[in-house]
DNA sequence: GCGATTTGACCTTT
DNA sequence: AAAGGTCAAATCGC
């Protein structure tokens, strides 16, 4: 535990207080971003939705200058704003295959790496669990619950970060085709996600952006992630890792259930070490890719 | 009793 | 052959 926090300190302490206040920045503007959707929303203001538009500019130019902070001045490439339904990939299934197996490291997904499970509007059952070579956490599979009575194609993976332990990376699959009852609501937090997609020329282009899901009611992951311990700090800069690996229930990656309201920082500090898959046609299509030139 | 989770086996992909 | 993804029987909890 000790010699965790002194790794974690090790950055100079200027670097840490930008960090910080640049993260308490975002989280700010994030939830100004959300306010301001709301409004446009609900009153159907045009200039509520224009001034959300900037306040996403702003969050991506705060999480540019994060990144740069990290890497030691490296700008990033630039951000995609606009909000993102909670599912951005389409179903990408092997069409050789003979069935029902997903082709490892399918483009066509998105990643989350969030302090919390909230998932998209959707109810999920758990099918899986696996521990994955090389890493220190085991990875959980989900698949919608209306993917017998509905069709519902969509899944997902959740597995806990090996760099902070408090934060889960979850990737989802396909597109939900299915009617929940489940309502999503809109709650003031946002989350850092890095794009990332093959070029043309095989060369990985990464971009980060940042996005905002709904929240929802947590009926069915709730209880999964019930047995949690409490819920980690997270409006701390650096959050102490919890460093028990013993196998045990508890450390499955369906207890997954903290709740918190944005960790900007703890979020980014972790995306540096993922490597984010994001896809989406209509966002392939529109993207910039001379942006990514050097 | 029913539905969800767990977990080892099986199948696919690389 | 190894690793990852899914299946399905056993188990658990309400």
């Amino acid at each position: 535990m000790g010699s965790q926090d002194e790794e974690i300190l090790s950055p100079p302490i200027w670097k840490s207080a930008a960090m910080k206040e640049l993260a308490r920045g975002l989280d700010s503007v994030a939830k100004l971003a959300s306010l301001l959707q709301a409004a446009s929303s609900e009153n159907g203001r045009p200039e509520a939705a224009t001034a959300g538009l900037l306040a996403e500019e702003i969050m991506c130019r705060i999480s540019k200058a994060m990144a740069a902070l990290e890497s030691g001045g490296n700008i990033p490439s630039s951000c995609v704003t606009g909000n993102k339904e909670g599912v951005g990939g389409k179903s990408k299934m092997q069409s050789t295959r003979k069935a029902g197996y997903r082709r490892r490291g399918s483009p066509y997904s998105w990643t989350r790496i969030t302090s919390n499970t909230i998932d998209d509007g959707h109810t999920w059952r758990k099918y899986g669990q696996k521990d994955i070579f090389s890493a220190k956490y085991p990875r959980s599979y989900f698949r919608c619950t209306h993917k017998f009575d509905q069709g519902c194609k969509a899944s997902k993976q959740v597995q806990r970060s090996e760099d902070d332990p408090s934060l889960y990376v979850i990737t989802y699959f396909g597109e939900h085709t299915c009617v929940d009852a489940k309502k999503a609501t809109i709650t003031p937090s946002r989350e850092l996600c890095i794009i990332s997609f093959e070029s043309s020329n095989g060369e990985n282009i990464k971009q980060e952006t940042l996005t905002s899901f709904p929240s929802l009611n947590q009926e069915s992951e709730e209880e999964v992630l019930s047995n949690l311990t409490s819920a980690d700090s997270a409006s701390d800069y650096f959050v102490s890792p919890k460093v028990d690996i013993k196998k045990s229930e508890e450390q499955t990656a369906a207890e997954l259930g903290q709740e918190h309201n944005g960790l900007p920082l703890a979020l980014y500090s972790s995306l540096m070490n993922y490597g984010m898959e994001f896809m989406d046609y209509e966002e392939f299509l529109n993207f910039d890719h001379d942006l990514f030139q050097n």
